[in-house]
DNA sequence: CTGAGACCTGCGGATTTCGCAGCAGTCCGC
DNA sequence: GCGGACTGCTGCGAAATCCGCAGGTCTCAG
């Protein structure tokens, strides 16, 4: 009747969560379907998780848990930035002379960043900034960005509308 | 002892959220904390929440309600896409003729695009897109999306790796 | 064979969620 | 000034959920 993910576990994927080489865990179809669940609504209760993927609800909770504690995924709650005061964002592109992940760093230390990546092709790091008002945004781009040792240049891309965030890896 | 928020709501701010011109609602004070609360664990309690912003549990779940409703914020379990899966991520810059609007919502259209805003630089669009392998991002770049009528020329950029990705607008 | 470890189930008791009735303050129109 | 509509908060009791824990099963290693 409802969907049973899986039943019969026969040996491989018993050890639902293992470090895999690469040190991120490997996840068993169970999990993946767990957080499918959580990815549509972050409160679902235990219980009816259990039924949609076919597990006790006791067994969800350790699992989740475990996911929580593993830094799989967290969950928690968004917003559109401008809904809550923040109403400049920009992407900004950098390339870097020397060591690309120094740079990361510091980057990944300010709080108006909100996302950093190192990247292939013409920009070596892509980083997303968050500011209340364009001085704001002046001011981390040209004093705190463009300062840093090693930043050969910048480009910078001002949002003027966001039109989709989705949060549904795995969902599809 | 607990941080309260506010006491005597003075005019002004009864309403917790209501329109203004541009179509955002505004947050008040008590509804930011709400969701401060939410953005560092998504299933804390609601009595918890209320102890946190003075107020009562049922007054937090009327305005989380409100909130949810109103696409203010969602309570999401969010992960890291390499955990679940998808091995290829790439930011894609695109420049278009014509009606930028109108690519951009095709953008939206597509599983793979994870997110997509209009921006002012030398790119009309930035757009990301999660896949699983690399022919799998080869086939939603070159033949999904530069194959859209009015798309002048892309440029991506792969990720080779992500260092930040937070969710915390509004906790500074 | 035996012990350790991972994972699941079942089950009470504590906690949380939920729906609703009641109350207070504001903003109308009359 | 005074109802009436509206919004938001509180306080409750009932229902549902969460939580911890004591087993049980399976697998692997020695």
């Amino acid at each position: 009747m409802h969907s049973e993910v899986v039943a019969s576990r026969s040996a491989e994927q018993r050890d639902s969560t293992r470090e895999s080489r690469n040190g991120t865990p490997h996840l068993d179809a169970v999990s993946l379907a767990i957080i499918e669940q959580l990815q549509e609504d972050g409160r679902r209760p235990y219980a009816a998780i259990g039924k949609a993927v076919g597990l006790s609800e006791a067994a969800v909770r350790q699992r989740v848990q475990k996911l929580l504690d593993q830094g799989v995924m967290q969950i928690v709650a968004v917003t559109d930035p401008l809904t809550v005061g923040f109403r400049r964002q920009a992407m900004v592109g950098i390339n870097v002379e020397g060591d690309v992940e120094k740079i990361a760093e510091a980057l990944t230390d300010m709080s108006e960043v909100e996302y950093v990546v190192m990247t292939a092709g013409s920009f070596d790091i892509l980083a997303e900034i968050v500011c209340e008002d364009d001085d704001h945004l002046l001011d981390v781009i040209n004093k705190r960005i463009r300062s840093l040792p090693g930043v050969r240049s910048t480009e910078s891309f001002v949002y003027l509308k966001l039109k989709k965030q989705t949060y549904m890896w795995g969902t599809r």
